[in-house]
DNA sequence: ACGGACCTCCCCCGCGCGGGGGAGACGAAC
DNA sequence: GTTCGTCTCCCCCGCGCGGGGGAGGTCCGT
């Protein structure tokens, strides 16, 4: 059965882009769309989608609004996929802090976009994805920093919690490798395994996701 | 059966003289080594001493901080026996706090050693040489002494601190130098020198020194 | 009995990273 | 003045890292 999605936006521009994308999938189904935050309750009720697809800037509630009103609301709540512009950063965070699953920029391409709702839609989290990489760059303030919750719904495995734990400890592939007491190769699969379910681009970035989420602790 | 022994230390002289004096006691095996402060962890594990006969001074994780990761991260830890020399004196209280269960003075002579060894494994809080106790005690009633992170003794320069504060936000050293509007053979200069005066082996491991050192804050 | 998740190991491949050197420009301190 | 530290840029070079595949094993729930 395919992932069902809800598009809310209050551009109607957006909500054709994205259901022209997503609907392109075989296995991912739009099943409904919303103009403005407050819509959105009524129709998570109603259809049940696996993922909402949710924009930050809207009249009556906005996303971020949206979001906490859903997950505090709503039973078995749906994934929730903040959909943003480069000029929203500020609230990504807050976003996520609200619950959020992740995050994507409007600007992402197709792949990206089709990328992050399955991956919300699997139970996974996007800390760092590539296309919104560059607000990192943005530095001066702001700490770009992911809410808690993201980590802890990452949903590594036992091993893979286990391989992060020791990556955060400054051990290199060989060093893991020698103190799980498996080959160099396994310890890849499981470090690139990390990366992708915490959308890291490399070790330093999936070991300041640990600490930022509390995984693990300083001092 | 004998008392095992772990040791962590840099320098290969004094794990071997270590290994020299315990290993020959027949009631004390030397079952491991280790070379630097986040080796310390799977190793403990894997080895199960009874003793971890640990070095302050050390790359990338000095014996306080690994004294508190071991202590906070295994199960059923050994006792840790700190190993310390004159000039590490600002760090004893430190250790005391960080669940250090005794001291050992590298100029000790071999009996004294041997005795330190076998104090901590049989549960015994280790008597603290004189001059260690004394220290202990200024530092301790003089309350509210913060401890000099190993960042602070790094004495890293403006650029190198501006540039491990980017590291520690996850990006590359292209990235860095786009951001600081410099050449990427710049930034590596800046990551080298930043790496060398941490005693870090690659920007993992100096990104992991910035969260433990309170250098750069999770949240 | 079957699929699916997980752990394990293997291949190839490109590139970023870090170490080893060096060198010029600038300002502060001597 | 000279020295020193800092910041800047450059070279070469090896290797660890991460992405892209695949594949066989166990265990478990259906």
């Amino acid at each position: 059965m395919p992932v069902t999605v809800l598009l809310v936006d209050d551009e109607i521009l957006v909500r054709a882009g994205l259901r022209a994308v997503l609907g392109a999938q075989s296995d991912i189904e739009v099943v409904g769309e919303a103009a403005d935050g407050a819509a959105v309750i009524p129709l998570v009720r109603r259809l049940r989608p696996d993922v909402v697809a949710m924009d930050v800037r809207m009249p009556l509630l906005d996303g971020i609004e949206a979001t906490r009103a859903v997950l505090r609301t709503v039973a078995d709540p749906p994934k929730i996929l903040v959909v943003t512009t480069f000029e929203d950063d500020e609230y990504v965070y807050e976003a996520l802090r609200a619950g959020a699953d992740g995050f994507l920029l409007k600007r992402a391409r197709p792949a990206e976009i089709v990328h992050a709702v399955r991956l919300v839609a699997a139970g996974e989290s996007l800390l760092f994805p590539a296309s919104v990489r560059r607000l990192a760059e943005r530095y001066g303030d702001g700490s770009g920093r992911p809410a808690r919750s993201v980590l802890e719904r990452a949903r590594l495995t036992e091993r893979e919690a286990e391989v992060l734990r020791l990556m955060a400890r400054g051990l290199s592939n060989a060093e893991i490798a020698a103190g799980l007491v498996v080959g160099a190769e396994t310890v890849k699969s499981h470090v690139s395994a990390v990366l992708a379910k915490l959308g890291a681009r490399d070790r330093t970035q999936a070991v300041i996701a640990a600490y930022e989420s509390g995984f693990v602790e300083p001092r």
